[in-house]
DNA sequence: CGCCCATTTGAAAATAATCAATGGAAGTGG
DNA sequence: CCACTTCCATTGATTATTTTCAAATGGGCG
C-alpha cells in the first residue's frame, strides 16, 4: 500500500523545473527520466513511504531534505541517510522498501513510477548504467558510514558529518535542516552528545553557529584533522 | 595494478565445479556467467585486492571466506563484509575498489574479468538484472548493519551476528572461520568485548562451543530475544 | 508577549575500551 | 614424536567515553 504523501502537490513534470543548480551533474544521461517524472512538494515531517511498503515509486530530491529511517523493535531509530538535492531515493528497494522515508524540511521532489523507470532502463542502456552507478555510489557511501559507525569517536563522527555536508553544499556555510535528534540517530550518538560536541567545536573556533540550523566552518584544516578518515 | 593472488591456482572453469550446495539458488539466471569465470584457490591471509586498486575482476566465493576491509588513517580497521559461499565480491566497485579483500581461510572462488561481465550484462538483460539484484541485496544488508553499528549494544550486535551466520549456513552448527579480531572489527567492538560476550552466551547455555571456530546455537529463542531486530 | 519545544549544560551511571596477565591451541623444528 | 615457540583467546582490574537522568536556557511561532 502507498500510504503517506497526503499533503503533496502534484505538478506536471518536464516543464517549469525550478532549474536546480548542479542537478544534472550528479547523474549524467538521465535526461530521459525527466519525461516520466512528476514534480511533487511535501511538507515537513510528512512520510514519503514506510518500511515494508510496496515500492511503487522512486524519488529524486530537488530541494529540501528527506531522512531514511529504520526502527528497531524497542523503538530505537536509525537514520541511514539524509537525502539532499540531487539524491535518489528508493533505488535499492526490491519489491518492498527497506526503510521509511520522512521529509525533514519542506521538499520538492520528482517522483517516478517504478515500472516506467524499469521499462526505460530495459530500453536504454545509458539509463540502466546510470541507475547502477547511483547504486554503486550509495553502496560506497554506506561502506564508509559503516566504518564511521563502527570505529569512530563522537568527535570524529561529527567532524566527518560536517565535512560531508559541506561537500554536498559546496560552500563552508552549511545548512543543517535536520534536528539534533536526527543527527544523533544518523551518527549513532545521543542528542546530548551531539550537542556537546558542537559546543566544543564552537568553543575551539572550528565552527561558527549562525543559527540552530546554519553553521559555518571556520577552520577546515582542524576539522579535517579531527575527522581522521584515510 | 593487480597485486595479490600470488599463491592462487587457476583451473579452467565451467567444468568440474565442486557442485557447491545451494549456490545457484542465491542468484538465479547467472548460469551464463559460469562460462566466463575462472576457478582460483587462494590461501589464508592472502590479499585478493587492495583498496584503491583498479577493479579488474569480480569474484564469487565457492567455499571458504573472504573479508572486506577498510583502513582508517591511524590504522584502525573496519571489516565491512564477510563474503561467504555464494557471495559476490566487488560488484559495487566503479573504476577502483573501495575496500581491500583478504582471504580468511583457504578459499575457492570464481574470478570474472570485469569487462566480460559487463559485455555479457549489456547483451543479456537477465544477467544485468541479476547483478542489480545482488547489489540491491548488498545495499539492504549494509543498511541493516548500519542500524546495528549505530544503535545496538555489544550483546545485541553479537546475537545478530551469530543469527546471521546461522542463516547463511542453514544449520544451528556454525563455522566461524574468522578470528575474534575480525569479528570485533566487523561489529565495532574490541576483541576482549567479543570474547566476554561469547563467554557470557556460553555461561547462559545459549550457545555451545565445539572449538574456537565452531559453535552451535543451543537456545535460538533466547538469541533472538537478545538480538532485538525489528 | 508568552508559551512550547528543541537544545544546551551539568552530574551520575553504565557500557565498552584499555591495560595487563594468563591460558591454550596450532604449527615448527629438532 | 615431543618440546618449544608463537599467536590467539580468555579473564581480570582499571579507565574513559558516552549514555542516562535532570534541570535550565533560549529561539521560534502563535
Amino acid at each position: 500500500m502507498f500510504r503517506g504523501l497526503q499533503v503533496q502537490t502534484e505538478i506536471a513534470a518536464g516543464r517549469h523545473l525550478p532549474e536546480p543548480k548542479g542537478l544534472g551533474s550528479i547523474v549524467d544521461g538521465m535526461a530521459a527520466l525527466d519525461q516520466i517524472g512528476v514534480i511533487i512538494t511535501v511538507k515537513r515531517d510528512e512520510p514519503l513511504f514506510f518500511e515494508g511498503d510496496a515500492a511503487e515509486f522512486y524519488f529524486k530530491v530537488i530541494s529540501g531534505a528527506v531522512r531514511g529511517c529504520k526502527l528497531l523493535a524497542d523503538g530505537r531509530r536509525h537514520v541511514g541517510n539524509f537525502f539532499l538535492p540531487g539524491d535518489f531515493i528508493g533505488l535499492d528497494a526490491a519489491e518492498y522498501h527497506a526503510f521509511s522515508a520522512e521529509v525533514v524540511a519542506d521538499t520538492i521532489m520528482v517522483r517516478y513510477a517504478r515500472w516506467k523507470v524499469h521499462a526505460l532502463a530495459d530500453q536504454e542502456l545509458a539509463i540502466a548504467r546510470s541507475l547502477v552507478n547511483v547504486m554503486r555510489t550509495e553502496l560506497c557511501a554506506a561502506r564508509n558510514r559503516m566504518a564511521l559507525l563502527g570505529q569512530m569517536s563522537a568527535m570524529e563522527r561529527i567532524a566527518n558529518f560536517i565535512l560531508m555536508m559541506a561537500d554536498k553544499s559546496g560552500t563552508r556555510d552549511i545548512s543543517l535542516p535536520m534536528t539534533r535528534t536526527d543527527i544523533g540517530d544518523h551518527l549513532g550518538l545521543t542528542i546530548e552528545t551531539v550537542s556537546r560536541v558542537f559546543s566544543r567545536l564552537k568553543k575551539d573556533h572550528i565552527i561558527e553557529q549562525q543559527s540552530l540550523h546554519h553553521i559555518r566552518i571556520a577552520d577546515r584544516d582542524a576539522l579535517v584533522d579531527l575527522a581522521d578518515f584515510s
